[in-house]
Parts: structure tokens; sequence; C-alpha cells
DNA sequence: TCTGGGGTCCTAGGACCC
DNA sequence: TCTGGGGTCCTAGGACCC
């Protein structure tokens, strides 16, 4: 296979960013976009606020505590998804090939451009030209060199790194800088020995076979060694899972007023299922509960259906079944299996000839 | 450190069928 | 009647991502 150029695009900072935007007198001061109430947790949180500490998805008001000088800020969703649009729509009109992932990130695949650097310093300095927004780079053969390399290097990286140098460079670091190694997988890794990414370089492949089974092994070394071959997928299919939660400034213990909540959240699903055309087998509620312990319950019925009415019945079906035995934190509900389970069999007779009359006869 | 909301993918076990 | 294997579907939970 060729040699692929791949890049990641990463706008620093971007919630704190487009604020600043809007509000360019608050520039150099610690900034943090948080939601409201008092289970709010921090969005995100400008460079000048990190550096006391403050990160997302902190409770806001620990934040409050680690920087009470900063400003606070209710999230804009709606400015978020703007600049969104903006700066990935210049990128998309000067690279052909790049994947979207999440608001503010993604990937190009520069294989076929001729001089693939010079064009990535050229769309980063037209979206700050425009947008004001700040794009950090990371090029390589792969997805995870690039990805890595932009998150090692930000804010404001460049980064050019072959798999070799991301190998040596990045052989000291945590296991947890390799994206899929979360805390969980993190903390098992540093149980049995193996802390940094050099330590997987060097691990016996049993040995990690014995922690995250055969298959999570022979993921992490590759990993560790910077070998992947994953595509820039730059198409997306249709969701496969759509779904609301909510939680609660305050537990809720009485059912009654559960199954209200429910069947709201239930009603406004199936609105945007109807909207988008889409329509689920599977009805999933999720609960949580003041002691953290969260439990879903699922019923997968033999149509498909976006119906109110019959979603409503089957969630709360499911709540009543479950009964929670605690106050509940959170409450959600979902939709999931939209496609036809199996490709329409073809009929066994006279299609294959209707098949062939359709195709392109050459003249 | 008392922890949001929206997704994706993986695993493991049980039911059921051939 | 018992045993076994393989495949598929479903459920529940967990880990991870932004």
């Amino acid at each position: 296979m060729a040699r692929r150029v791949v890049a990641h695009c990463d706008i620093d900072a971007f919630y704190a960013s487009v604020e600043l935007r809007k509000h360019p007198e608050l520039r150099g001061r610690p900034l943090v976009v948080a939601g409201s109430g008092p289970r709010a947790v921090v969005t995100t949180a400008s460079y000048e606020a990190r550096r006391f500490g403050v990160d997302s998805a902190m409770p806001a008001a620990r934040a409050r505590a680690l920087c009470p000088q900063a400003v606070f800020l209710p999230p804009d969703f709606e400015a978020y998804s703007a600049t969104s649009r903006e700066v990935w729509g210049i990128v998309r009109d000067r690279i052909a090939r790049v994947q979207q992932v999440g608001i503010d990130e993604a990937y190009c695949d520069v294989t076929e451009v001729e001089r693939p650097l010079a064009l990535l310093r050229s769309v980063v300095a037209e979206v700050r030209e425009s947008t004001g927004m700040v794009v950090s780079v990371g090029v390589g053969p792969s997805r995870l060199v690039a990805k890595t390399s932009s998150a090692a290097f930000k804010p404001n990286a460049f980064a050019v790194l072959s798999r070799e140098q991301a190998c040596e460079h990045f052989a000291g670091s945590p296991a947890r800088i390799l994206q899929g190694v979360g805390p969980k997988t993190a903390e098992r890794l540093a149980g049995a020995g193996f802390r940094t990414v050099g330590d997987l370089q060097r691990a016996d492949e049993a040995a990690l076979a014995g922690l995250l089974g055969e298959r999570g092994a022979r993921w992490l070394w590759r990993a560790a060694h910077f070998h992947d071959d994953s595509e820039v997928a730059t198409r997306r299919g249709p969701a496969k899972s759509r779904s609301n939660e909510t939680t609660f400034n305050e537990d809720i213990a009485d059912h009654a007023e559960l199954e209200r909540v429910l069947v709201k959240m239930a009603r406004e699903l199936c609105e945007g299922l109807a909207g988008r055309d889409r329509a689920g087998r599977t009805v999933r509620i999720k609960v949580r509960l003041d002691d953290w312990t969260t439990v879903t319950r699922a019923r997968t019925l033999p149509e498909r259906t976006n119906d109110a009415d019959v979603v409503c019945a089957v969630a709360v079906d499911l709540l009543r079944a479950y009964a929670p035995p605690r106050p509940v934190r959170l409450l959600g509900v979902g939709m999931a299996a939209f496609e036809d389970p199996e490709p329409r069999p073809a009929p066994a007779r006279a299609e294959v000839g209707d098949g062939q009359l359709a195709l392109p006869v050459e003249p």
C-alpha cells in the first residue's frame, strides 16, 4: 500500500475561542464555559483558566473554587455549531478527503496532494484569518500518529512525525496518550507495570492478553508501535441510535414524577426521529441512582416504530419493571436498531431477470 | 474530584434453533 | 433421552470518545 499522509486538525480551546470571538474584551482573562444548575460541569476552559487546574467535565463549583477570578459563561451551542460549520467548510473547500469527528476536530487524508504540508499551512492560515480559530495540526502516516502529535504539541501546533519518530518521541509518555486507552485501561496496565508507551512497546503480547484479551492485546501492541491502518472515512453513515437524558438538579424518588419526565423525553425523542424519518425497534431506558449505579433496560419490538404512544408505553413499562430502589439522579430514553435487521433477501424467481434488464446496455 | 449529554463499539451470557 | 456444536438474536454492562 502506498505511504499515506494523514493530518489531524484540532481547534484549540474551541468553545472558549468562540466565546472570545463574541466578547473580545475578555481576551487574556481566564474563561470558563459551564452549564447552569448545581450539577453543571465545565464544557471548556481557556488556556489561562487551565493554568489554574480547571478542566472540562469538572464540576463547575470546583472550577469556581480553583479560579474565582475566571469569567464564567453559559454555553451557546448555536454559536458553536455555526463556527464549526464555518471552519470545516473552509477545510473541505480546500481538501477533498475530510472526516469530521466531533465539533472541533477532523482528519484529512492528503496522500494525493502534491505539497501536503504547504496546503495544510495555508488552510490553517485561512481558517485563522476568517474565523479567528487557531487550529493545531499533527501530520503522520496514520490517524494515530497524526492525532497523538496534534494533541501532544498543541496549542498552535504543526507537528510532522513518521511512525518511527512517534515511537521514539512518545516512548516516555503515559500509555493514556494512545487513543483508546482510557482511565480504566491505563489503571489496569499500570497495575501490571506498564506505565508508558515504551513499557508497552517492550511488552510481551501474551502478557497484555492476560489483561485485555487477545484482541485488545493485539490492538494495544500495534498502537504502542503506532501501527494503524484505519481509513479516513469521508462518508459517515446515519446514526445507529438516538437518545435523550437528563440529570436532575435534585434526585427524584417519586416514581410517578419519574414516569412523567420519561414520557416527556420519549415524546421529544420520537418527534426528532419522525423529523428525520427514522424508526427503531429497540427502546432503551437508562437510570442512574443517587449512588451512581447505572442501570439500562431494553426491549426490542417486532416492528420498527417512532410512534410516541408506543415508545412511551414501552419505556414506562421498563421503568415500572425496574422500579428504582433509590432516588434517581439521571433518567434517559433511547431508540436503536434503526436498520432492517437483514438486507431484504432477493425474491426467488423472476427478480434475477428483472435485475438484468435494468442493467445499462452497451451500445 | 461527588462526576453532563450524546454517541460508538465490545464482551459475555442466555435463549432458541438446527 | 442425552450430548454437543454452531449461529443468531437479545439484553446488560462497561469502556471510551468528543
